[in-house]
DNA sequence: TAGGCAGCCGCAAACATTTGCAAAAGAATC
DNA sequence: GATTCTTTTGCAAATGTTTGCGGCTGCCTA
């Protein structure tokens, strides 16, 4: 799925493609996936200076109910990326040192049908987040790369 | 686990006692487990009306970080309940009706152990919140589903 | 009970996020 | 290309949450 695709399937549902919303997720897409509002705003000022933070969460939000970025709480900030559907995944950070780890979905996959199975609840995983401590921070304790 | 033990507890570990502190532990046992943070200060200033809505944050905090009350999102708001230890619980809450439900921890024992064997990750599911329809609003049968 | 200290509270100001509104810009129609 | 309609933007103000600071108070010791 490429830039081009996404575009086409947000303007294939209405959604306006404006200079800031292609500056948005253009500073999503290049940030390695990794970028809070504040550091989507200050990319995308780069080019256009004129850039509203109302502008920024709101589009943020609006790809995110889109399905085009994702949500990743790290620490006690929401950072985004951009969705992958090839690739869906979900994410382990570590408290520690706030690394952020891929996870397979099909690690969850038998706790969703358990969920399905037994409570007729249908969990919105997609946007999943656990928190823990990574391998690095937990083995001995001497890896404290504090960011 | 009653009252006078957490308070017992929290003294134990050089916590002071104030009049505040037990008019929020108040309110958010009686509010019957979900009271959000405008819910718990206007409870507290009830008897107390000089309240403020810092230390409401400050304290719930505070407990939270005591591991006294257990912090549910529910909608795009933190509610938040006594930690009881004797039924801990994670939460299932519809985006929907926002319902929450109570998940016995049994359910998560499986994927916790993968991840820590296979990733030597040690996720914190303690304070933790799955978001997705409830079986009410789910108006599957059993088969055809329509989003 | 009095004295002392560390920690807490209330206030106000800072910071983070959302919202109302008028002007500007995109899209559709002619 | 002009006109009209709808959505988006930028601004500023509102709302929600956190923080710095000076004075106050719970709790320990005598």
């Amino acid at each position: 799925m490429t830039q081009q695709d996404i575009l086409q399937q947000l303007r294939g549902r209405g959604v306006r493609l404006t200079p800031q919303r292609l500056l948005i997720l253009n500073a999503v897409a290049q940030g390695g996936g990794h970028m809070d509002v504040d550091a989507v705003f200050r990319k995308a000022r780069e080019t256009y200076p004129y850039m509203d933070i109302a502008t920024v969460y709101r589009t943020l939000h609006l790809f995110k109910r889109m399905g085009v970025v994702t949500e990743v709480a790290i620490g006690d900030r929401l950072h985004f990326e951009i969705t992958d559907p090839d690739a869906r995944h979900h994410h382990m950070v570590c408290r520690s040192c706030a690394g952020a780890y891929d996870l397979a979905p099909d690690y969850l996959d038998e706790f969703r049908n358990t969920l399905t199975s037994e409570f007729n609840f249908e969990p919105d995983l997609d946007n999943f987040t656990i928190a823990g401590i990574c391998s690095d921070c937990n083995t001995t304790g001497s890896h404290d790369s504090q960011g």
